[in-house]
DNA sequence: AAAATATACTTGACTAATCAAGTATATTTC
DNA sequence: GAAATATACTTGATTAGTCAAGTATATTTT
């Protein structure tokens, strides 16, 4: 492979990346919601157990566990997040969604799904697969 | 297709995108750069006249104008583009790389291309050849 | 069990970007 | 050709995140 394709494969990525996190935020803005708030719950509402550690969760998002802190700070104040000890580890705590969080991701979903839809429409089913297949084999 | 899959799409996308833009800043910061001076001297590179509009700069990065003067006003000021006046059109100021602006990309392009040789070593050349295909059938 | 180290989280200082409002120049309309 | 509108850019205020240092609790070592 020539590297000047690796060149414009990072370059593009880089630049379809920032277009879509622009017009999924303004998807979700309706709902009062950031694409990343969007993403802690999604994460938050399938977690087993309903909960997830701060340490987990900045792991499994991509971000810093200040970043986390932070963002969870107006979530809580909210009441979108709930946090709650853990009792075998003080350090940790456990956050989870509120009814009122649950509901509004429930809420969320279907315009971030609608969205998706319109992003992704010009692919076929098979090249979703093909797509999410590939991206897998990224070393990040 | 299923929407759970879409929406898998959406969020591993910004994940990874997360993670290799943390990758990429790294393997530049060596010279002294971020990710996006990277992109705005990649493109002045290879501007034909060697130089571009703010505006179309903003464009062809996905950012606002007002991004680009702020990333701009540095790099300006360590020599590594330069500003010039259109006199065809006052409002408009065409930016180009200067010759010390030109070396430190060609530099830095080395280490970017080496970063992306390993963050991709896992895909073949059709695999590559098709990502992008599958990536430019995305509605941004 | 005390000391050293590690882990989970928070906080202060900073950075990169956004948006909205402002300024200057161009273009269009009447 | 003056008035209205549009375009190119800049700037103040704000936001979302980073990193490094700090605090509190756990775990390991001796």
């Amino acid at each position: 492979m020539s590297t000047i394709n690796l060149t414009s494969l990072m370059l593009e990525q880089s630049y379809i990346s920032t277009l879509l996190n622009k017009k999924v935020d303004s998807c979700l803005s309706v709902h009062g919601l950031s694409f990343t708030e969007f993403i802690i719950m999604h994460k938050l509402h399938n977690a087993p157990g309903g909960s997830l550690s701060r340490i987990t969760l900045a792991d499994s998002i991509g971000l810093t566990g200040s970043g986390v802190t932070r963002l969870l700070a107006p979530m809580t104040k909210n009441n979108i997040v709930l946090k709650t000890v853990n009792s075998r580890d003080a350090r940790q705590s456990l956050v989870g969604l509120t009814s009122t969080g649950d509901t509004l991701y429930t809420d969320a979903l279907h315009s971030f799904e609608h969205s998706c839809r319109s992003i992704f429409s010009l692919l076929e089913d098979s090249e979703i697969e093909q797509l999410l297949r590939l991206l897998n084999k990224i070393k990040c």
